[in-house]
DNA sequence: TCGATACATCGACGTTTGTCAATGCGAGGA
DNA sequence: TCCTCGCATTGACAAACGTCGATGTATCGA
């Protein structure tokens, strides 16, 4: 892991850009579509839904494997873009891995890119 | 083109569901992955913002080529993408084909996925 | 101490994606 | 009637992606 371990997911959507917006210059871009191209699969989407929906707000792996009917190694796998894209959160308890849904990031990239 | 010709966005995002969020079912989550899918390149990003950003609020595939530097034929693939994920809208002048930003499809997916 | 559990990583594979040059096609202008 | 312009499509290729089985690594309980 030597790039993007964090979610550096500043971007504007916070401070006093003009009402005229600029288009995107092209690292904004790519930070942009880093977040979109995590939700660009279809069980990407649904873990991330699954542990939106879920009554603690976290879910550890185990418990995503089988709804979407994937492998753990997969699972694993897919949860590390969704991370290292900042939409969800990691947590070590003891042998789990807890996932949380991170609010903002998928709200303030659509408002970045479009602001309307 | 044997699928996905017609931006079939529907979700649901406007009618009454229940505060209490049910994890996506796996065809809405397709539905929602093709249209981040096609926001998970950075040139797309970039194209759509530009288009965003214009005067007009419109352009065309020859306006589009120099700001992001690729060919020709790359962007009308990539413009394809948007508009087949219902994120713009063609239209043919003349000549010219003519793109504008369809505004509600990108807040209404995030909503879905995530009504936080 | 040993075995079982939860997760990450690795290696491999078939598929999809992004890109371009070449070509096709329709609309306008001369 | 040509020729030019704007755009889409095709074919090809390298790179990235999604998936799994096998394996590695902590952590907990017996």
């Amino acid at each position: 892991m030597t790039d993007s371990g964090t979610p550096t997911l500043q971007l504007s959507a916070a401070c006093c850009a003009p009402a005229s917006a600029e288009a995107l210059q092209a690292p904004a871009a790519e930070e942009l579509a880093k977040v979109f191209r995590a939700l660009g699969d279809p069980n990407r989407v649904r873990l991330l839904s699954l542990i939106a929906a879920s009554d603690s707000g976290e879910m550890c792996i185990c418990d995503l494997t089988d709804p979407v009917g994937l492998s753990q190694p997969t699972v694993s796998h897919h949860m590390k873009q969704l991370a290292e894209a900042g939409l969800v959160s990691r947590e070590q308890r003891g042998r789990w891995a807890y996932f949380r849904v991170i609010n903002g990031t998928l709200m303030a990239a659509a408002k970045t890119l479009l602001p309307a």
